[in-house]
DNA sequence: ACCCGGTTTAACCAAATGGTTAATATTGCA
DNA sequence: TGCAATATTAACCATTTGGTTAAACCGGGT
């Protein structure tokens, strides 16, 4: 067969799509091997169980989602654009991998304990937004807002969008075309959307 | 056994816990059998198959969510008020109720056809909603914003928080009591953050 | 040509799980 | 009380599904 990918580079992408569509309880196996166009013996070759293959998926998404989003605000020093540089970001990455925001949901849900590591990658950037947060509002340039709270905010904003895709495909009876119009216009919008609320 | 609520009752408390839990492909009957303190069989007794039980369940819940949030707005005739009133009755419900949102989200993800019925129980007050807004744009009280993007902002900001509650949990290291303070607040802080970006 | 390591497959297995059945208990009522 | 309908259970059954095994394949080095 002529593949440029590697078995193991057409396994994980096929578990992450089955994954994404289905969760954790609801894939199977087999699927996954078809998807691949393998046998479901080799799965099991290259990860020894569905645990270790999901996790081998997960974590990678983990890595890819948190890693870059919050690395992108490490140029920005004013909360401004540190904000704008956020919302493009995170709504490029799940652009990339729509599914995924569902996907983590679900995971922190099921197993809360299991992801701890992934999630405090950004540590060290979240710290430094939320004391930009701080600073902007002791300089006055926002109102007294809990930067907690306005972290909470933006991250929604960005995120549900994506978890509530089907429900929003039907209410406004959107295409998938015109939803990624739509997230693509609230690249813009979204920063404005916040922006207002908080300048003083 | 004393028990004040009848059997099918028991049932479908029970499923809606392990349903909310685990998901429908998750969920395993006899855990719902053992929460409800019956035998399986009982179970295929008063719901035929899985499937059936988790629509019992799960009809009621969408319809309790979809239902009595969005006819909360039908007294509200100007739309600062209508925005105060539906978050603050979303936020109860899902109070009440707070896995029901990553639920809903899922079920809609994974069979998007099943549930069109339910959602659309809210499309005229939306409607309304959506026009609201429109004549409020349109009598210069708000600037220049898609309501559709509105509706969506707003419901982003009362929803995803329940979605995201174990990655906030970890990553604000907050207690269950901790997050319920946090939601009763932002009852309050929502709509203003929201008001405060569309007001012109 | 032949062997040997890594790769891939078909066939198989055991456990889990949704669902059924037939028998028993309980309740309402004539 | 006794009978019929309803409620409940234990024991089963069939299928699905994650996982294993042993055999075949294949390419490179000797």
């Amino acid at each position: 067969m002529i593949t440029e990918f590697t078995t193991e580079e057409r396994i994980v992408e096929a578990a992450r799509k089955v994954f994404s569509r289905k969760g954790m309880a609801g894939a199977r196996m087999q699927e996954v091997a078809d998807e691949a166009g393998i046998n479901k013996a080799l799965l099991h070759y290259y990860f020894r169980n569905k645990q270790q293959l999901f996790e081998g998926v997960f974590k990678d998404s983990v890595q890819r989602q948190f890693g870059c989003i919050w690395d992108s605000l490490k140029q920005c020093d004013s909360l401004f654009p540190a904000i704008e540089t956020f919302v493009a970001s995170y709504m490029d990455r799940m652009i990339e991998d729509p599914m995924l925001p569902l996907f983590i949901a679900n995971e922190m849900s099921r197993d809360p304990e299991g992801l701890s590591d992934f999630v405090d990658r950004g540590k060290e950037s979240r710290a430094r937004f939320l004391r930009m947060v701080d600073e902007a509002r002791d300089r006055g340039e926002i109102i007294d807002i809990d930067p907690r709270e306005l972290l909470v905010n933006i991250m929604s904003l960005c995120a549900h969008p994506f978890i509530a895709r089907p429900m929003l495909k039907h209410i406004h009876g959107i295409s998938d075309e015109a939803f990624r119009r739509m997230i693509l216009k609230r690249k813009k919008t979204v920063p404005e959307f916040i922006i207002r609320s908080i300048r003083s």
